[in-house]
DNA sequence: CCCTGATTCGC
DNA sequence: GCGAATCAGG
């Protein structure tokens, strides 16, 4: 007639875990993680459902959550093998890094928000930053905020000051490796166009554009 | 700089 | 199993 032993247990380490003074809360974290925060069947068909309609792993995060990173979300989708949802060609073997195998016995992974207590101290906010990507990037997730997508492009096309001559402008077809694929201007009146400008390698916009594409434009603020 | 998902590996 | 740290890429 006994129930509940593991659990038990669970509580036991912890208690031995806080019990020692020192560096309190970096070693409870984990615990409080798992008690208030474990992976129900609720949680994980949340994690699930909003995965597969799109949503990037930071933004599951901060719907499932304060408590829960955009890390720990990925690991979850790895681990229940959802990953792949539009995954066109991995193409790369992706080669694997050393990491510092052992390098020092006290190396903290993470700082951790040391602060202080579990009472919310504070000196910062979270990490909640999210950014809505400038039209022509990514090629996974946005399919929902096509609404919003044209009206930050739409914005800041006019919140940019910048001004293409006339002969500098190209148009869609001129695009090439090395051109800024910023679009300025409305696609159905006539001078809609692209920057043009020289971007790097690799870079879909010039220096300039990429700062603006890569820049918070807009903070969603949950509820 | 900002972000994305993928992977590794200590816990 | 979990997720921070790291990696690789846009």
């Amino acid at each position: 007639m006994s129930c509940g032993g593991p659990t038990l247990n669970t509580m036991d380490g912890m208690f031995a875990k806080i019990s020692f003074f020192g560096g309190i809360s970096d070693s409870i974290w984990p615990y409080l993680r798992r008690i208030f925060m474990a992976w129900t069947d609720e949680r994980v068909a949340t994690l699930k459902k909003l995965w597969m309609e799109g949503l990037s792993a930071s933004q599951i995060a901060g719907e499932l959550g304060e408590g829960v990173t955009r890390n720990a979300v990925i690991g979850k989708v790895h681990r229940l093998k959802l990953s792949g949802r539009a995954k066109p060609a991995p193409s790369a073997p992706r080669a694997r890094k050393p990491r510092s195998t052992s390098a020092s016995p006290s190396t903290p992974r993470r700082p951790a928000s040391t602060g202080g207590s579990v009472s919310g101290n504070t000196s910062s906010t979270p990490r909640r930053r999210q950014t809505v990507h400038a039209p022509v990037s990514g090629a996974n997730a946005l399919q929902m905020n096509t609404e919003v997508d044209a009206n930050v492009a739409l914005a800041t096309a006019q919140e940019a000051e910048i001004f293409i001559p006339v002969e500098e402008r190209i148009s869609l077809l001129q695009l090439s490796e090395t051109t800024c694929k910023w679009p300025i201007g409305d696609p159905l009146n006539d001078d809609f166009h692209f920057c043009g400008r020289n971007s790097d390698e690799g870079k879909p916009y010039c220096e300039f554009h990429s700062k603006r594409a890569y820049h918070t434009l807009d903070r969603r603020k949950k509820s």
